[in-house]
DNA sequence: CTTGACCCTCTATCTAGGTATAGGGTGTAG
DNA sequence: CTACACCCTATACCTAGATAGAGGGTCAAG
């Protein structure tokens, strides 16, 4: 696939492919006589998985880093299984937080239809706890 | 408290508060004689949450959006709600991205430990998903 | 054999979210 | 009354992640 292909298929513009390319995290499979990039079929589905990625938060190094775990995966087992398991905190930790947004904005509906809004500031109060300062220390120590 | 304290407390520099002065999302209370800035207590945990919701993918405008639910408890409703329940809705999203993510995660561990690699792509299979397009496609319609 | 839609590289520019620095005022302890 | 740690404003600069030309090559259709 040309690079307008992929672009287009995928709602990103070329220049970003380009800028992609630059940083190393998505690399055409190779180049056609003329120079002319040329993309595998899973380019489409690495750069949606990229976008959804950013949407939760991972910077493009980190995304670089989930999709080096896909390539891996033959070779060095207890190297991925590591670098996985350091991801997978990571995530948990992102999915605790977004559950306890979610319990407070559905307290927030369910106290406003029932006008007994006396809690005195849950948004700000929903990310207090401890577990939270603890995924916070953890990424500090890396 | 001034500046300086606050920014200490938050773990954040003190251009920092200046920047969200700017932008709006964090005003002290009050300015003293001399003009200095005199945040109250909340503050510091208004910036911690800022700083989580930035970690999930929030950008400081949305941060704000949320913040303001807080404010408008007591008097417009209706309003409160239909924000809350948008917000709601793409917290929810966020989390079911994250737990495909989290299963994918799980998975190649598993497979690892198994030595069962059958799975071709699993990353990148884990947001291919329709529920994950219908997501998108509400916020474009936005 | 030219026209139009592509592609290339290179460089400049933009936005978000800060971070740094210059030049100057404040306030309190010694 | 001065030294030092703080505060102020204004402006410049930085990184990530794109986005937009300029200037030129490629290729398939007519």
């Amino acid at each position: 696939m040309k690079v307008g292909e992929v672009a287009k298929a995928a709602g990103v513009n070329v220049q970003t492919l380009h800028y992609y390319e630059r940083v190393g995290i998505l690399k055409p499979r190779s180049r056609s006589n003329s120079g002319y990039r040329d993309y595998d079929n899973s380019a489409v589905r690495i750069i949606q998985f990229i976008k959804h990625a950013q949407e939760l938060g991972f910077s493009l190094d980190e995304i670089q880093d989930l999709l080096a775990l896909r390539a891996d995966k033959k070779s060095k087992c207890e190297n991925v299984q590591r670098q996985a398991a350091v991801h997978l905190k990571d995530v948990k930790a992102k999915i605790a937080k977004l559950e306890a947004i979610k319990k407070t904005l559905e307290v927030l509906i369910e106290d406003c239809r029932g006008r007994k809004t006396e809690a005195e500031c849950p948004l700000l109060d929903c990310l207090a706890d401890e577990r939270f300062r603890i995924a916070e220390g953890e990424k500090d120590e890396s």
